[in-house]
DNA sequence: TGGCGCATTAAACCAAAGTACAATAGTCCT
DNA sequence: AGGACTATTGTACTTTGGTTTAATGCGCCA
């Protein structure tokens, strides 16, 4: 497996030492790939974020701040960006740490140049998927954010497995009501079958907290 | 968080070391658990899989064998055990490639009590949980294995949203065969409505290649 | 060879889902 | 006040879906 990445790939680079901020953004350069080095998580933070597929190479040392409660609060902002971490005095506990917290790879210095482009190549890969999962994701929300509350409530339901008769009874509507806002709801979910309606529901993670038959679990 | 170790667990120790393995038996054995030592892989896997939640804790470093080679063929051969790796020599890239492959945790001798019990905890609740899936899994293959030839082709198009009269026409069957087969399908796989034949037919990875309509990843 | 399961189809029927047109009423914004 | 959106229900009609009963043909197994 060689190393292909992605077009228009940007590598972050997070490390307070000049010296590895200079020899990564200059061997990432020499592969055509899209650098931006920082000397701070905040410096990061207060930039954009790349719009294409990206990395991050992240020191765990740092001065000011400590890289992994740095990654475990990127995790729980929402940011989803693949993590390299790198370190000049690592231990075993601190490696666990950090692959629990999900980053793709774990070097200490100093790695070879072909140690660091195999991490990249992985984590770009990672980056690839997870963007296109989110894209879907957030196009999906989007649809349900505009249905109605009561659309909401019969898509539940409809999800659920229930027929349009049970879900006028609980609802207390008429039965050509729920016909309505079903109908309404799988046109706004651009579902083109009860079968996508009912996988796009899954994939929400909608469905009537009464109606417990199968699949809590995924 | 205490720990809370479910009742009928075993915990399946694999070291060369007989201190190791005399230390952590006692250990657990004082909170009432299950304990099986073995010194090498062979061992343990020439004996039975205990029946209930268990863990395997295991020595990477071993006289005759590889402990993260055993862990790798062990996910291989589909045996689906949390493995908490311990070692008296181990380094960053080793930590690295055991949690890459799985592992819950990663300790470095020597560990304390707590710290060897607070694995054993997250270990319990990880095999708690694979062993739900698990048996849900089989039950529902087992299910799918009672299905001829054509339900699993009717299945697949129901599953992909395709109304009765589309699958009677691709499959070259009349509307009420394919009506047929559709309920008997339904029954066997013991979905009470569709909504849940479409989540067990998702959870299954059964859907009609030709049609691409939504949902590659989930 | 007779029984069993599978596959196939038909006729007839009922239930459910979907659609179209029409109407009323409330909320929110301009 | 008027417009837009949502919610609600009704009637009427068409299309699907689902079930029952019945029949035919095939391959397999005892």
């Amino acid at each position: 497996m060689q190393f292909a990445p992605e077009r228009d790939a940007t590598i972050i680079v997070v490390d307070d030492d000049p010296g590895i901020r200079a020899s990564l953004d200059s061997l990432f350069r020499s592969l055509d790939l899209r650098v931006k080095t920082y000397s701070d998580p905040s410096e990061f933070l207060a930039s954009d974020l790349p719009s294409g597929d990206c990395c991050l190479i992240l020191d765990v040392r740092l001065k000011a701040s400590d890289g992994l409660e740095f990654q475990a609060s990127l995790g729980q902002s929402g940011i989803n960006i693949p993590i390299i971490i790198i370190t000049g005095h690592g231990d075993i506990p601190m490696t666990v740490k950090g692959m629990k917290a999900g980053a793709v790879d774990f070097l200490a210095k100093p790695f070879t140049d072909e140690a660091i482009l195999h991490a990249m190549g992985n984590a770009l890969k990672a980056s690839r998927r997870m963007r296109q999962i989110a894209q879907e994701r957030t196009e999906i929300e989007q649809r349900y954010e505009r249905l109605s509350a009561r659309e909401r409530e019969v898509m539940a339901l409809v999800a659920s497995g229930l027929m349009n008769k049970q879900i006028a009874g609980r609802l207390e509507l008429s039965l050509i009501t729920v016909k309505i806002h079903r109908a309404s709801a799988m046109k706004k979910m651009e579902a083109e079958s009860l079968a996508e309606f009912v996988r796009i529901a899954e994939f929400l993670g909608i469905r009537d907290e009464s109606i417990t038959r199968y699949h809590k679990n995924g």
